[in-house]
DNA sequence: AGACTTAATTGGAATAATTCTTGATAAGCT
DNA sequence: AGCTTATCAAGAATTATTCCAATTAAGTCT
C-alpha cells in the first residue's frame, strides 16, 4: 500500500504548516534561524548560524540556536549532519543526497543520486530488520582541493596553497 | 611466520607488523585493547573496552584506551563508527560493510555488502572530486525490536518489553 | 647487562559541543 | 484583558574526548 508519495515531497508543506503541526509555534527566531539556512544553502555549524543570525537578531542566544535547529530538524525542516564527532552542521537540502566531506578545505558538499538504485539494494540485512533512514557519506577532496593538489603534485611550481574555510 | 592469516586484505599484516610499520610499539595495553575488541566482535565504546579491559588488567587508565584505540584505528587495525553525536563505538570487523543502529535497543549491527555493486555508482559526484572513504549507516530496528513492536502493535497481549543494553 | 633514546602510560586538568535549568517573555486562545 | 503554555535568554552543568607533565617501559647500541 505504499501510496505512491514523494520524493521531492517534504516540501508540500510550509515550514509555518510543518511547525504548527506538531503544535509548536513559529517565532522570529525560528524563522530567522531558518531563514539562515536556507538563504545561504552550504552546512554551518550552529555557532555559524548564530554569527549569521545575530547580524539581524543581535539579542538571540547560542541556547536559542541550538533550540530551534533541534525543532526545525525534529519537523523535518532542515537535517542534521554528522562527520565522525566534529560538530554537527545543517543543511536545507530536503532532497535524497549524500555528503562528500573535504579533507582539504572542510567543506561540506551535498552528493545527488545517480540512479534509481536505493542504497538498501546493495546490502544484506539481517532478516526482518526494519529500515527507518540511511545515511551515505564520503571523505575525500572537493574539486577544488583535487586540482590544488594535482598541481602541487604533478604540475609546474603552481604554488597556490589550498582554500580554508573552518 | 605469519602462518595462515585470514581472508581479504587488510588482515595480511599482523597487529603487531602493523603497529611496527607505523615505528611504534606493541605493548601490553594496546594488545589487551586489541583483544578486547576482537575477542567480543561487538562494538563497544571507549569507555566500554575500558571496562572489559579493566578486568585483565586493572591499572589501565582511560585515556589510555583512548590512545590505543586511536592508534589501532590510524594502524587500521579497527574501525570507528558514529552515529549522530553519540559516543565513538569501535569496530573490529574490516571487511567492507555498513552498520545498522537499533532505535529500539542502542545495539549496533553490521550490514554487509549484498551485490559488487559499489556505493560510489550509485552517487553522482561533482567533477573531479576524489574519494578515499565512504561510510553507509541506517537506522532503524533490528531483527528483535522489530518482532517486540509488531507484537506489541499489531499482535495478541504478547506482553514482552524490548531489550534494553544501553 | 648497562646506558641511552624515544615512545607510551597515567591521573588529573582542560576543552568543546551541547544540554539543562530557571525565571522572564511572548503567543494564541477564550 | 486574562489565562495557559510555549519559548527565550543567560549561565551553569554535562559529557566525551583531548591535553599535560611526570613516570615508566621498549627498543637500541655498546
Amino acid at each position: 500500500m505504499k501510496p505512491r508519495q514523494h520524493h521531492r515531497a517534504e516540501s508540500v508543506a510550509s515550514p509555518d504548516e510543518r511547525i504548527h503541526g506538531r503544535g509548536l509555534r513559529m517565532t522570529e527566531q525560528r524563522r530567522a534561524v531558518y531563514d539562515a539556512l536556507m538563504g545561504k544553502r552550504d552546512h554551518p555549524t550552529a555557532v555559524e548560524v548564530f554569527m549569521r543570525v545575530k547580524g539581524t537578531m543581535p539579542s538571540i542566544s547560542l541556547a536559542t540556536v541550538y533550540n530551534c535547529l533541534e525543532t526545525l530538524t525534529d519537523c523535518g525542516l532542515v537535517k542534521a549532519v554528522n562527520h565522525d564527532r566534529a560538530p554537527s552542521r545543517y543543511c536545507p537540502n530536503l532532497e535524497e543526497h549524500a555528503h562528500l566531506f573535504c579533507d582539504g578545505c572542510g567543506a561540506v558538499a551535498d552528493v545527488s543520486l545517480r540512479t534509481r538504485r536505493q542504497p538498501q539494494d546493495v546490502w544484506e540485512f539481517p532478516k526482518d530488520v526494519i529500515i527507518s533512514h540511511h545515511e551515505v557519506s564520503f571523505r575525500g577532496l572537493c574539486p577544488k582541493c583535487a586540482a590544488a593538489k594535482a598541481g602541487s603534485t604533478a604540475g609546474r611550481s603552481m604554488v597556490r596553497a589550498r582554500t580554508s574555510d573552518r
